[in-house]
RNA sequence: GGGGAGGUUCCCGAGUGGCCAAAGGGAACAGACUGUAAAUCUGUCGGCUUCGCCUUCGGAGGUUCGAAUCCUCCCCUCCCCA
């Protein structure tokens, strides 16, 4: 096992906050000491079936804090879920079905064990304990905090500032998040610096119930491809570890310059230095800024497939971006018969538009080419029985095969 | 329980009888340019074989030649008072 000082400078690195630090490094000798490890908790709602590179910042943490031989705790929220974390939201969410929430959370953690380690990782769902709560219990915990206090809380503040709806079970989640805590006698909490308020009820829970507090460390929250928003499936700016590796590519080449650092601090592996000489050298124009997006981009669509299909999705961008060429893979579409057909009706039927008159517009703005010519009539007639190769905007390609 | 404000197209938000498929902004999409699906500029942005027609402004009715706009009831949200 490592010693306290440098278990600590893993555990520091890329966090947002660590509260408190002296806490962690007591905990750490103590554990070092008696040979037990620290029970390290995150919890997460199964409201997003599909991960993204936002949430691998916080999965990244946990797997370090396995490879140091902590005990990571991965729990869903299953009941939570059910109640909708009111956490960065300006509505109050919608509550799942029982039904959904299962489904997304095997969907979850499928995903989750690319990253962390399977045979290292307790899955927990905060159901266990929760559902055996009586009424008498909600009230008994609900009794534990007060009002203002968990009024203080940023986004409630907001929501009422603005004249939004705060429904009153709305105020129950961070006290129940606070009790997974307890009832999991948690060391150390993660989660993203959008959960600190949660992560300190948890201590106050904790305290409350005679345990020691824990350690709360946050993680930076990843924005999204428009660099604006935190990364969010709903949000629509997310690139996720499922995507394949041509997406994923495209979608990493498609950030801002600028939030392309953003990204490498909090994805990429490379070493600090290394990325210093990357700024200077994008400073001083030595470097393209394109090509270093590409390294990025390789570097992560490698990590989740493998380093032939993150060459092969580099190559492709440069082949359908740079040369304009058509792409590998691309749907497929029987012909229809002899007759000739309105394209318009065409493209809609293969969702390369999203209506006729989507089309027609398309067209009038030049769009729409046709075995590399490009189509100016909204009228044009597509002949039955023939091969084409049709291309809406950069990114839209259909074959439609002869018989 | 009493009083007041409000619910508009993907989002925010104008519009208070015809000039409204509905301003403006954002998102998205397209074109140009480029170093990329960055940035910037320009354009498009309900549907329909489309110079015309159809469906939209919380829901259901009604007034009117004509309603997002007026009336009635209902649903939902917020604020103030109790």
């Amino acid at each position: 096992m490592l010693s306290v000082q440098e278990q600590l400078k893993i555990i520091r690195r890329g966090a947002a906050e660590v509260i408190d630090e002296k806490e962690l490094a007591l905990q750490l000798e103590k554990s070092i000491k008696t040979g037990r490890p620290l029970r390290v908790k995150a919890g997460f709602d199964p409201t997003a079936p599909d991960l993204h590179l936002g949430h691998t910042v916080l999965l990244q943490k946990m797997k370090q804090f396995q490879d140091l031989g902590h005990e990571v705790i991965f729990l869903i929220g299953d009941f939570t879920g059910m109640i909708g974390d009111p956490t960065g939201k300006s509505e109050t969410r919608k509550s799942l079905t029982p039904e959904e929430v299962k489904i997304n959370a095997r969907t979850y953690l499928e995903q989750v064990f690319k990253i962390l380690d399977k045979s290292k990782t307790t899955v927990a769902y905060n159901s266990e304990w929760m559902n055996k709560f009586s009424s008498v219990d909600m009230i008994g915990l609900a009794a534990r905090y007060t009002v203002a206090r968990m009024l203080e809380r940023d986004d409630f503040q907001k929501r009422m500032a603005a004249n939004l709806p705060v429904s009153i079970h709305e105020l129950m989640y961070p006290l129940i998040q606070g009790y997974d805590s307890v009832a999991l006698k948690a060391d150390v909490e993660l989660g993203g610096t959008d959960q600190k308020f949660n992560l300190l009820v948890g201590r106050d829970m904790q305290r409350s119930y005679e345990l020691a507090p824990q350690t709360v460390l946050t993680m930076p929250l990843l924005e999204g491809t428009d660099g604006v928003q935190k990364m969010s499936k709903s949000l629509g700016n997310s690139i996720g570890v499922l995507d394949d590796p041509s997406e994923m590519f495209g979608k990493i080449m498609s950030i801002s310059d600028e939030l392309m650092w953003r990204y490498f601090e909090l994805l990429s592996d490379i070493r600090e230095e290394e990325l210093g000489s990357l700024k200077s050298q994008a400073k001083s124009g030595e470097l393209n800024p394109k090509n270093i997006k590409v390294r990025l981009a390789k570097e992560i669509v490698a990590r989740y497939h493998s380093e032939e299909a993150s060459e092969h999705a580099a190559q492709e961008f440069d082949n359908v971006f740079k040369k304009k060429n058509v792409p590998d893979n691309i749907p497929e579409a029987k012909t229809w018969g002899g007759e000739a057909r309105w394209i318009c009706k065409v493209l809609t039927e293969h969702a390369l538009t999203e209506s006729t008159s989507a089309a027609s517009r398309l067209i009038k703005q030049g769009a729409v080419t046709v075995n590399g010519q490009k189509v100016s009539d909204k009228d044009h007639q597509l002949e039955g029985n023939r091969e084409h190769l049709i291309k809406v905007g950069k990114k839209r390609f259909l074959k439609i095969t002869a018989n």
